[in-house]
DNA sequence: GAATAGATTGTCT
DNA sequence: GACAATCTATTCT
């Protein structure tokens, strides 16, 4: 869709070993562009989070786009602008977080100009090497592959919190999204929007095909 | 593998 | 007071 991920050169393989210092932070014009197109670039790139606890990485492999006020699944449905969602209101490149059931957090990244409240919800990731500080986080051995297969369980294997809320990923020496490859991106409808309406059926999730991260399995 | 229930709290009506 | 862009354990098949 862009030139800013998978050239069409290396696909579907993450790098075996991460090297912070290799990771290129993606500009600011990548999230200043229809959330369409953002979500669907977003798959394979690396979000990198530094913390006094060490440094977690995971790439990309699941997305969903959500396109206020017309968008009766996004938290911006309808114009509705309240403290929580303020940041899908700002500007490109800033994070979005919220928290699902008063134990999940879940991550965003906000799209589009000032005043279009628009986001990608990163869905799943492929935890990046080394593993151990996110299997601790977790609880659970990293074999088991559930580390970050959802929205909650990628920011807490990240450590992601809101704390983070409203963090520039194009200026946060902590907190970035940087360049990578993917494998063939599928679509499907969003996950548990049942309230939508009939913007429950837009195919506005994106995901890596026969990834094992993608958290809710799709038809092909 | 699929279905179900319970957790748990900030946010909005 | 209701509910949520979810996760986990448990109980089935």
């Amino acid at each position: 869709m862009s030139d800013h991920t998978c050239p069409g050169g290396a696909r579907g393989h993450a790098p075996t070993t991460l090297d912070p210092d290799m990771l290129v932070p993606l500009p600011r014009a990548f999230y200043d562009r229809p959330v369409l197109e953002v979500a669907a670039d977003a798959i394979g790139t690396i979000v990198v989070h530094r913390s006094a606890e060490g440094i977690a990485a995971g790439r990309i492999v699941e997305v969903e786009a959500y396109r206020g006020p017309e968008d009766l699944a996004a938290h911006s449905a309808e114009g509705k602008r309240t403290e929580r969602n303020e940041a899908m209101w700002g500007p490109p490149g800033h994070v979005y977080m919220f928290l699902l059931y008063g134990v999940n957090w879940a991550f965003n990244i906000v799209t589009g100009s000032v005043g279009e409240p628009h986001a990608v919800l990163v869905r799943a990731v492929e935890p990046l090497p080394p593993l151990q500080l996110m299997a601790e986080r977790r609880g659970m051995a990293p074999e088991r592959g559930e580390l970050t297969n959802g929205p909650g369980k990628l920011c807490a294997a990240l450590g992601l919190d809101g704390s983070h809320y409203g963090a520039d990923l194009c200026a946060s020496p902590e907190l970035q999204l940087a360049l990578g490859h993917h494998d063939e991106v599928g679509r499907s409808p969003r996950i548990n929007i049942d309230y939508a309406g009939s913007w429950v059926a837009k195919p506005w999730r994106f995901y890596e095909r026969g990834n094992r991260y993608v958290s809710v399995k799709p038809r092909d």
